[in-house]
DNA sequence: GATGAATGAGCTTTCATTCAT
DNA sequence: GATGAATGAAAGCTCATTCAT
């Protein structure tokens, strides 16, 4: 092993995330071990709590770090530009590319999302839920108030209510993560899927 | 403690599947401890050894239990009583009935079903990977052979072969379970796309 | 297995005791398990309970058992049949018989000399050693008294105490044990040195 | 508790295996228990685990280096230093002082000695086997390149293989070591029979 | 008289985590 | 700032032993 070099701190704070979700994603939260962590950051193992305080802290950093990274390539792309939106059909199609362009990205953050999986079967640790929670309300919250605005704006009629919507639009995304980590993600049926719950939501 | 009640082995053992199995399904295979589904099944510890030389044992006892338990549910009902299916019409139906009963069979199964699925973030125990692909297994070749004997027989013409349609129908089974765990099925929705994919799978 | 006979106590007993020698001598006292005795008795584990009333206690009973048989062994050939002994050359005659006929009989009594050595590594189980040093003892008086009488009558005439020759009579023996079941004994050799010592213990 | 002093890893490595041996002198592989050597060696149980993988390896190590360290010891001395010997009786006489240095020091590896004995009952372990087969092979093949190179050079001339001689020479040392364990090791007699067989191996 | 059922007690081993240097 | 040394706490598993039937 090399020798370790002396990095900045939040360098090496990010080169101990990337050890980890790779070491998480290839076996689990609990079979992952520190140390195992520890060695492909190339690091010791204290290293490790410098950065953060517990093991269950780490992976929540990662859960944490991933959805807000998710989140941020979204907003940058901006497909809700207001001024460009003038009509119904804009507003769906701004929908549909949002989570087209999610879809897209599961290939990229394929070891993010099966640790986002993996933290499902974590769920009795109080902290590991919320952020899980969290980090879903995140993003119904982002297509709520898109939601609302379209309508206060009178550009869209909702026919539920602007949270019960962006809750089915988490759920169908959640959904084609679990299709695309198990192998049946196929791009044409969920575009077709995708086409006819949009003429759903928004009617 | 409650004076321990002597029971005849086959019975002891099926109290320590039940409280394993409740045990594994409320968290998950790592965080399960012997000593927790001891004390839920009302013995001690050395008890489980005595029926499951190990952890991993058991764990791979329920997931075969329950896969042959299922498929024997199946095999009883016997939507494949050839002498009844005398064109393709019947042929689609018994199978669209067939997948039926499974999916209507699910909540019966919820806990074994949550524990296939942690089987999955332990599948680099080879042993657990093994059961996994051959509890699989065991359902499409059940579906392999109807297939083969509906098309020997001209009641049905296949455009792909058994083994691949066979599989796509298991692929269907896993993709419903999922939604049925995650809380996102929909009995009518499974319907329509059961229908569907029958037509497809004989055309 | 064959269905366990009822067999007479004493009888039941004496399988067990070949079952444990068996065991006990193929691996080692901590290593044998009281299951693996009853497997190969014919019985069940509680079964060994009801003759031995712990491992320790039957472990015990072996060495009890091989020492005062060897020891029968012994009396019975009457090597000391004082009438017939009437000069010095018949009493060392006779010592020299007698040591003789217990290395010919280390073949026959090969296993159980094995447990003897194991016993060793178990001295700090105050019973165990009591055992041990109460069978060497046996063997001691016996040769002590003998001696003794033999001086009595003024057959022979001892240099040293009566006891401390019979000692040194265990000690040769002991070695000669040693040297057998590390497969070092050679006849021949044995003999010459016997008979050296037997001028040097009776002058 | 005294508060625990922090040691290099080397020097606390031989503290462990120090301590280990006096433990497993004082009773044997399967009583000694793990933790008795780690209280005996200052320490708690799993830094016993920090330098050796299992009891078994550390049972292993032990052998091995004391193995290796009477080995060293021997060689250091450098008996064999062919220089000096040019003669059959240098040849003898450098057998004979090697093996009394041998002897000489077995007072001072009494422990390591009877850890030696113990290991011949735990030979069912296939990995304690095979480092008590290697250790005695180590002290045969020098013997056996010994005297190889004193038949090539000459100096001595052999009735038997160079072999079969060397592990006669390390029955002899087995043989005394098992007297000197049973406190029936006599420096004079040993002498004299040293002096015999050299005679035999070297005519 | 014999056994299947059950357990107490204990051992090896693992791992997240801390602390002195 | 970084690490090697050390540990607390617990888990899996084993085995001699007991007891109800």
């Amino acid at each position: 092993m090399l020798k370790p070099k002396r990095l900045p701190a939040e360098k090496r704070k990010r080169v101990i995330i990337r050890a980890a979700i790779e070491v998480f994603s290839e076996s689990n939260y609990r079979v992952a071990k520190i140390s195992d962590i520890a060695a492909r950051a190339g690091v010791t193992d204290p290293m490790i709590y410098k950065f953060f305080s517990s093991k269950s802290i780490l992976f929540q950093e990662i859960l944490k770090k991933t959805s807000s990274k998710t989140l941020q390539d979204f907003l940058e792309q901006d497909f809700f530009y207001m001024e460009k939106i003038t009509c119904k059909e804009h507003f769906r199609l701004a929908i549909e590319k949002s989570l087209f362009s999610y879809f897209s990205s599961m290939e990229k953050y394929r070891k993010e999302l099966k640790i986002y999986f993996q933290a499902i079967s974590e769920v009795d640790e109080p902290d590991i839920e919320k952020v899980l929670k969290d980090s879903y309300q995140n993003y119904a919250s982002l297509y709520e108030s898109i939601l609302q605005k379209g309508a206060e704006a009178n550009i869209i009629q909702l026919e539920m209510s602007a949270k019960a919507i962006a809750w089915d639009i988490i759920g169908f995304m959640i959904h084609q993560s679990t299709l695309f980590l198990m192998g049946f993600y196929v791009e044409e049926d969920t575009k077709k899927l995708l086409n006819q719950r949009v003429s759903m939501w928004i009617p």
